[in-house]
RNA sequence: GGGAGCCUAGCUCAGUUGGUUCAGAGCAUCUCGUUUACACCGAGAGGGUCGGGGGUUCGAGCCCCUCGGCUCCCA
């Protein structure tokens, strides 16, 4: 070992961490095959190609790097499968973005060459993150690493598809999309700018059909639309319109008949009260028209003139149609009048052109019954969610499944597999052969035409949904040795929002295709947020860069900062303080490892007492004292260890790290380590043997409990404070075993530190310098004295000694303390309990402040009389006494006589301040 | 509009089927302390009508009703 003066006063995790990371790669420790091991498997939520690590990253593997690395502690085959995805829209996105940069467009090119750009974008920029979370220290298993987009998991995909297809799962239906007329082309949801502006709102008459002088008004922000409209609706309920049901009405212009249909989605407030249907063009309106079986009639072409179906203004733009159609109204006298009205209109994120709902025609999977099993699956525990109020939301969004919309019209990713003939006849088939060769099946006599593929990718979910089984090439080869042994995996660690995107489609892929759920445990972190509450991102740049902030605070640090404000399933809002009092953890186990460090070994205990400055006791009386303190710390150890393991079970993760930083902090440094500590000889600070040995144990059991939070600073000690062999790493180490605790010894200590703190505080309130030595007397029964340890009163309390009377000190500051001993009722036959109580006095140089002293004693005695009160109350309440539990009712009594013997106690104190003043 | 959830100390959160001195933890704050492993530290202390109101009960942070505030999901 080096001497104290070698080590640095404080940790510091560059030089050390990278080092590790490097050695348990070398060494294989991550890779995981299959073996006569209990596995546990982790697949990784898949981070897209087109990220660099963000807090949501961070929070994310750090938890699961925990729990995998606990789980090979515990002596599973513990593998962690990394990977990304291809994030189709992203990634299109970006490449688009590039190439832009470069002066190419998108459209100038054909798909292979488009393709071959974001290939190659892929390969320089795809890996960042992964690289990212080894600097995290994550232990994942890398020869594993997937990519969703890879030849065997696209296969996967396309196999998938063509099953889900052949099993009438997947059909080709429509659906409103957000239409670009500019880029033509669909955009998503999230690519729509909704901007508030300023609208008219057009009220026109429509005629009533077969009544002369009928009409019905209805009021529009989009009159060009009306040449596509094929219903009118109004509330059901709206006296108004009450005489108007099973009546048609008469679109102008176009003079066509439509029905007069009633619904509860009009709000009767807006407008007239009556609303203009136009399915082709409006999602809402799409909604109600297949509800009410209304005609589709598309007015606009993809360019966003209008089209042939609208028979007027045909060719023109929607926006001139518009100005055009409101003229005619108005001079047909139809526009009864113009309001000026605030809407939200989309706009596209890419060309500002105003976004048109366009119906278009999509691939989709009918969810209904395909998702039965993944339903039940979580409502009957076999799929747990953590926390467990996310049960009721998926229960809710499984029982309303809507149909999985899966085409994108898009290049980047897997191209749907369906063929198409001349005449529009559509095949799915893996390949265009195949496809062939369905198509002669259908109609044999024809001739061999030219055939087209859809020119539509995969929803990335449609990739991702597989992953649990692809990645162990669980489809293409369904019986090999990796998914039989890591299927199903253990546990699943994401972000609450991808809960329906993507965690219930595997868990229904998993029962589709493997018959048995993907995971056991879904673990739902929170989204990390900034101090004001805002989701971090990268466009409100309100995120610190995980990477700067391992460099400030070391991965361990921030690992710990991590867990430290993270419940599961709540949001956290992240402040880099916690990341510093990770840090500071960091620093604290160092520093009780230099303490150690710092000792000289006694091989012989002969003579300690001369080697000794501090000669208040002897050599058998410090050895004798520090065997009981190990004894405590070894209890305690044990209690908080089943605490921790409990903790861990329920998945409370932040609180097992707490529980562990309070018992290294608290328990190790500031209570065992202050008690056993040797003071400073001139010969260096002396210990003997069993107690260096004991407290090198338990350094060793806390270093790996704390390993799963802080991988590095514990392999980094681990290997400091004794020779290891080449493969003696803590990261392969064993996860200490609960042992027996004695409650009894606990409770002894509880009595210990309660008199020390006693202590300390009165130091602090009389304003004695911890320099100055007290004497401390204790009243007691003889058959408890040996429940106080004198040496370590003394020395934790800097006593000149500690002393037993019989009989009360004068001129003395006192105060009693019971023990926490409980004796239940069978300890003693009349259900009596016994308390144990231990006044003690310290005298002290200068006179005590009698007053002040009074003052003090008397708000207790109120105190405590008030309390035995309520508690008289309570037991002389029949109802209570008669539907009270038995234990409750005993601990009643317990306190009942707790608080009669403190008031004693009191009164006794305050008879002898009025004696000696 | 439909559904779900949340409100406990300055901040972030625990608080198990209602019952121990139950109102807690960490951080922050305040006081004292440094030749002593660590000031990235030690010791001690203060701090809350459990969002408001009402109800059920012998007993409510926990159950019910109501009002207020916040968040998310679906439309």
């Amino acid at each position: 070992m080096k001497s104290v003066t070698e080590i640095p006063k404080t940790y510091n995790p560059r030089d050390v961490e990278d080092k590790w990371y490097s050695y348990w790669m070398g060494k294989k420790f991550f890779k995981s095959v299959p073996d006569e091991r209990e596995p546990y498997t982790i697949v990784i939520p898949p981070p897209n190609v087109t990220g660099v690590l963000h807090m949501g990253h961070m929070l994310n593997n750090t938890i699961q790097d925990v729990l995998i690395r606990r789980a090979r502690m515990l002596g599973k085959n513990a593998c962690w499968v990394p990977g990304t995805d291809h994030a189709s829209i992203a990634t299109e996105a970006k490449v688009v973005a590039m190439l832009k940069e470069k002066g190419i467009k998108k459209s100038d090119l054909l798909r292979e060459e488009f393709l071959k750009y974001a290939w190659e974008w892929k390969e320089k920029y795809g890996g960042i993150i992964l690289e990212q979370l080894k600097k995290l220290g994550c232990s994942c298993d890398w020869d594993r690493t997937r990519f969703t987009m890879e030849d065997s998991l696209s296969e996967a995909v396309i196999e998938v598809f063509v099953d889900l297809h052949k099993k009438g799962y997947i059909y080709r239906g429509h659906r409103m999309v957000n239409w670009d007329p500019a880029g033509m082309t669909a955009v998503s949801d999230e690519e729509v700018i909704y901007k508030e502006v300023n609208s008219r709102l057009f009220y026109v008459r429509y005629k009533i059909e077969g009544n002369k002088d009928g009409w019905i008004t209805i009021a529009t922000t989009r009159p060009e639309t009306i040449l596509g409209d094929t219903a009118i609706c109004v509330h059901p309920e709206d006296e108004r319109y009450k005489h108007l049901k099973g009546k048609r009405a008469i679109v102008p212009m176009v003079e066509r008949s439509v029905p007069i249909i009633f619904d509860e989605y009009v709000d009767r407030e807006f407008g007239t009260g009556a609303l203009k249907i136009t399915p082709a063009h409006d999602a809402n309106d799409y909604v109600l028209g297949n509800k009410h079986k209304l005609e589709i009639i598309d007015v606009i072409n993809p360019n966003g003139t209008m089209s042939e179906s609208a028979k007027f203004y045909v060719g023109e733009d929607r926006f001139i149609a518009r100005k055009k159609i409101v003229k005619a109204l108005e001079e047909s006298g139809n526009l009864v009048k113009v309001e000026e009205l605030k809407n939200k209109v989309g706009y596209s994120e890419r060309t500002d052109a105003v976004i048109e709902p366009k119906l278009s025609r999509q691939w989709f999977v009918k969810m209904k019954d395909i998702s039965k099993p993944a339903l039940d699956a979580v409502v009957n525990g076999d799929v747990k969610l953590i926390p467990d109020k996310f049960i009721n939301t998926y229960k809710h969004w499984m029982e309303n499944v809507h149909d999985w919309c899966i085409s994108r019209q898009l290049w980047w990713g897997q191209r749907i597999p369906a063929w198409y003939d001349e005449k529009g006849n559509v095949v799915v088939a893996k390949t265009e052969n195949e496809a062939r060769q369905l198509f002669k099946l259908q109609t044999p006599n024809s001739e061999l035409q030219t055939i087209r593929q859809d020119e539509d990718v995969l929803d990335t979910w449609f990739s991702s949904w597989l992953w649990p089984i692809s990645v162990f090439d669980g489809f293409k080869d369904p019986n090999n040795a990796d998914i039989k042994y890591y299927y199903p995996t253990n546990d699943l660690v994401t972000a609450p929002e991808i809960l329906f995107f993507w965690v219930a489609r595997m868990i229904i892929a998993g029962y589709e295709y493997k018959g048995e759920k993907p995971f056991s445990n879904v673990y739902l972190t929170g989204i990390v947020r900034d101090k004001q509450g805002r989701k971090m991102s990268k466009s409100l740049g309100n995120s610190p860069d995980p990477i700067e902030l391992m460099e400030k605070y070391g991965a361990d640090g921030v690992r710990v900062g991590m867990l430290l404000c993270s419940p599961a399933g709540n949001d956290l809002p992240f402040d880099e303080s916690y990341c510093e009092q990770g840090r500071n953890f960091s620093n604290k186990i160092w520093n009780a490892f230099r303490l150690i460090n710092d000792w000289t070994v006694l091989t012989t205990l002969k003579g300690f007492k001369e080697l000794s400055t501090d000669n208040i006791y002897t050599i058998e009386e410090k050895e004798k004292s520090n065997k009981t303190v190990i004894n405590w710390f070894e209890n305690k150890f044990n209690e908080q260890l089943e605490i921790i393991n409990d903790l861990y079970a329920k998945y409370r993760i932040s609180e097992a790290l707490m529980a562990t930083y309070k018992l290294v902090w608290d328990d190790f440094c500031s209570w065992y380590l202050e008690m056993i500590k040797p003071p400073h000889s001139d010969f260096g600070k002396l210990i003997d043997k069993a107690t260096y040995d004991a407290t090198i144990n338990f350094f060793e059991k806390l270093l790996k409990i704390i390993h799963p939070f802080m991988p590095f600073i514990s392999e980094e000690l681990w290997h400091i404070i004794g020779q290891r062999k080449e493969k003696d790493c803590i990261m392969m180490a064993e996860w200490p075993k609960t042992e027996k605790y004695n409650q009894q010894t606990l409770n002894n200590f509880s009595t210990i530190f309660e008199i020390i703190i006693k202590v300390r505080t009165l130091r602090q309130e009389k304003n004695i310098s911890p320099k100055e030595k007290l004497t401390l007397y204790c009243k007691t029964l003889p058959e408890d004295q040996k429940e106080i340890n004198g040496n370590i009163l003394i020395k934790m309390c800097n006593l000149d000694s500690f002393k037993y009377t019989d009989t009360k000190i004068d001129n003395a500051i006192s105060y009693t303390l019971r023990s926490q001993d409980f004796y239940s009722s069978e300890d003693n036959t009349q259900g009596m309990i016994k308390i144990k109580q231990f006044d003690f006095f310290i005298p002290l140089s200068k006179n005590i402040n009698a007053a002040e002293e009074k003052e003090k004693l008397t708000k207790e005695l109120d105190y405590n009389k008030g309390f035995l009160q309520s508690v008289q109350k309570k037991l002389a309440n029949e109802r209570f006494v008669q539907n009270a539990k038995p234990e409750i009712l005993e601990i009643e009594k317990k306190k009942q006589a707790d608080a009669e013997a403190k008031i004693k106690a009191i009164e006794e104190q305050l008879a002898s301040l009025r004696i000696t003043n």
